[in-house]
DNA sequence: CTTATATTTAACCAAACGGTTAAACTGAAA
DNA sequence: TTTCAGTTTAACCGTTTGGTTAAATATAAG
C-alpha cells in the first residue's frame, strides 16, 4: 500500500449526491470528482467510467433495501405485522442510504432506460414482497379485499416521495405547524393504511 | 404570417417529452428540436433558450393541476367528497398532461434547484388544499383525527408514482394477474385510504 | 414583380463534456 | 539507497453542449 487511501466509500457517497440530485443525463463525472475531492482521473483508476460509476451506487444500495425486505420476511408472522416491519425496514434503509428513492423515481420518470439490470430486479422483487404479503393477508383474513397493486404504490410513492423530500418539507409546507420527524409520518401512513380515513369503520 | 406555422404547443410537448425522460440538467436541446422535428434555432426563435422552455412547460402542467384542483373544492361538499374529486381531478390530469408528475418528481430528487418559481408555488398550494381538506374533515366529524402530512404524501406519492410507471408496470409486475386501468387502481387505492386495509374496522 | 415581414435553416462558436495518458509522487520492502 | 507497486495528478483529445448569426426561404400586400 502507499498514500493517503481515498476509500472507495467516499466516491460512491459522492457518485450517489450527483446522480441523485441531477439523474444520470444530468450528472458530471467532474462534479462527483470535485464532490470527492479528488481529480477526475481517480474515479477511473478507483470505479471506472461513469456508467461503472452508476451501476455500483445502484448495487450498494439495492443490497440494503434488499436486505431489509429479507429481514422484515423472514419472520413468519401475520399480514400486519409482516407489513409494520416492511415500512420499518424500508424508512431505516431510507434513512441510512437516503438517496436511493431519488435515483429510483428518476429511473421511473426515465422509464428505467439507465437503470442497471441489478436495479430493475431488485425493484421487482420489492414489490412482488408487497404483493405477496397482501395475498398472504387476505387468505389468512386479517386484510380486506384489496388490490395489491393500489398498496404497492401507496407503500412505495409515499415511502419514497416522503424520503426526497425531507430537506424540502418545511418549505413547501408553510401551514405545518412544525418540524415533524420522518418516522413520526410513517406511522401516521401506517395508522392511516391499517384504519382508513373515514370515521365509520369498512361497511 | 407566412410558412408552414409549426405550432407552440408541438414544442412544448417534445420539451415536455424530453425534460420528463432526462430532467432538466440532463435534457439536450437539440433533441427536443429534433423531437419536434424542427431545427435548434428555431426554439430560440419561437420560445427562448433552455430555461425559458422549461419554465413554459412547467407552467403549462401547473395551470392544468391548478384548475383540476379548483374545480374539485368549488363545491362545498363534504370532506370524503371533496376528497374523491380531487383524487379523480388530478388523475384526470395525470392522463392529460402524464409528464407532470415525472418532472415534478424529478425537481423533488434534485431538492427543487431547478424548479421555476410558478412551479414551487403550485406544488405549495397543491400540498396546502390536501392539508385543508383534511382538517375540514376533522372538524366536521367525517375524518379520524388523521396526520395531514401523512395524507399529503400518501396521495401525491401514489398517484405521481403511479402515474410514471405507466408504461412500466407490466414489465415490473411479472406477478400481475393482467393489465388493470389506471382509473381501477386509483378506485382501488380510495378504498383503501377511506376504509384501510385491515378487516377489524378503526379500534 | 417588388417590397416587407414572418419563418426556417446551415454553419458557426466558445465552453463543457467524458475519457485517456504519461508522468509524478508516495511509502514500505529489499 | 534503490526498487517497485500503488496512488494521484496535470494536461490533453475528440465530441457534444447551449447558444448565436447571417443568410435563405416562404407568404401576403402593394
Amino acid at each position: 500500500m502507499s498514500p493517503k487511501k481515498m476509500s472507495e466509500q467516499t466516491i460512491l457517497d459522492a457518485a450517489a449526491e450527483e446522480f441523485a440530485e441531477k439523474g444520470y443525463d444530468g450528472a458530471r463525472v467532474d462534479a462527483i470528482a470535485k464532490r470527492a475531492g479528488i481529480n477526475k482521473a481517480m474515479l477511473y483508476y478507483r470505479v471506472g467510467d461513469k456508467e461503472e460509476l452508476y451501476r455500483r451506487v445502484v448495487l450498494r444500495g439495492q443490497t440494503g433495501f434488499q436486505n431489509a425486505i429479507l429481514k422484515a420476511m423472514e419472520s413468519t408472522n401475520t399480514a400486519p405485522d409482516t407489513m409494520t416491519s416492511i415500512l420499518k425496514g424500508i424508512t431505516e434503509n431510507a434513512a441510512e442510504n437516503r438517496l436511493m428513492p431519488s435515483i429510483i423515481l428518476r429511473e421511473l420518470a426515465g422509464n428505467a432506460k439507465t437503470f442497471p439490470e441489478q436495479g430493475r430486479e431488485g425493484l421487482k422483487n420489492f414489490l412482488s414482497t408487497v404483493r405477496s404479503m397482501v395475498t398472504m393477508g387476505i387468505e389468512e383474513g386479517t386484510f380486506r379485499d384489496i388490490d395489491p397493486t393500489a398498496l404497492q404504490f401507496i407503500v412505495t410513492g409515499a415511502i419514497f416521495t416522503l424520503s426526497l423530500t425531507r430537506e424540502m418539507r418545511q418549505e413547501l409546507n408553510p401551514d405545518d405547524p412544525g418540524p415533524i420527524t420522518t418516522e413520526q409520518i410513517i406511522e401516521s401512513i401506517q395508522d392511516i393504511l391499517f384504519h382508513g380515513i373515514l370515521k365509520e369503520g369498512p361497511e
